[in-house]
DNA sequence: TATTAAGATTGCAATATTACGATAAAGATT
DNA sequence: AATCTTTATCGTAATATTGCAATCTTAATA
């Protein structure tokens, strides 16, 4: 095996679970804070910020553009990268919303 | 390889990608759903919402307990889980804080 | 005390992920 | 045109994840 049975499950938790996914390494993590920081989107320089090898780098990249959370657009001879909002916003809502019901039945059990 | 080399990463940064991690299969965000949706603890029966089976799931169970997503107590032979708030309250304000950061330098590039 | 029931653990096969060296592709620079 | 720079892709090794059948553990119950 070792396959993700993703028929089974909705789509939105197939959509959680992948937004999810990738930040599910300190990489990711690392990449996505980079861009908050850095005011503008950024043409190259990841690499360099990142101690890992450059088609690591790159992996990662295509991962996080992948699951939708960062755009990528040609900028000459190098790649301007930024953070889609969309998917950031998608998981912030998720998130507020599952504290928001949480908030409510406070202290039901353990 | 296949090991991440999360020495080279910060705490906080380690500490997210964990609870994304364990969030990043749908069954996972299915679980802590079913926690959601039913008011209270949950003693037994989270084998038999899941479209998996029994030692997949508790593999699974294992894994949001690691990541401390959820708390799991024995309740005579069975064994109740619940949502451990801290960890998404964790979650929950990364990603707002986040959101709120890009809200404030909206439209800066791309 | 045998039996049942709920979960965990073990062991294994299939597949995915992580990491990187080598190399390729494509625009910029000399 | 030759070279440099930046990023992607390929290939491969090491490790991790997913899923389940079989089995074990522990407590409840007959």
């Amino acid at each position: 095996m070792g396959a993700t049975k993703t028929e089974h499950f909705t789509d939105k938790q197939n959509a959680i679970a992948t937004l999810a996914k990738a930040l599910g390494h300190p990489a990711r993590v690392a990449i996505m804070e980079y861009l908050m920081k850095v005011d503008t989107c950024i043409c190259g320089d990841i690499v360099n910020e990142l101690p890992l090898a450059q088609p690591t780098v790159s992996q990662h990249l295509k991962e996080l553009k992948n699951a939708g959370l960062i755009k990528g657009s040609i900028e000459g001879n190098a790649i301007c990268y930024c953070i889609d909002e969309k998917a950031l916003d998608k998981l912030q809502n998720y998130f507020a919303k599952i504290s928001d019901r949480l908030e409510k039945k406070k202290s039901n059990c353990c």
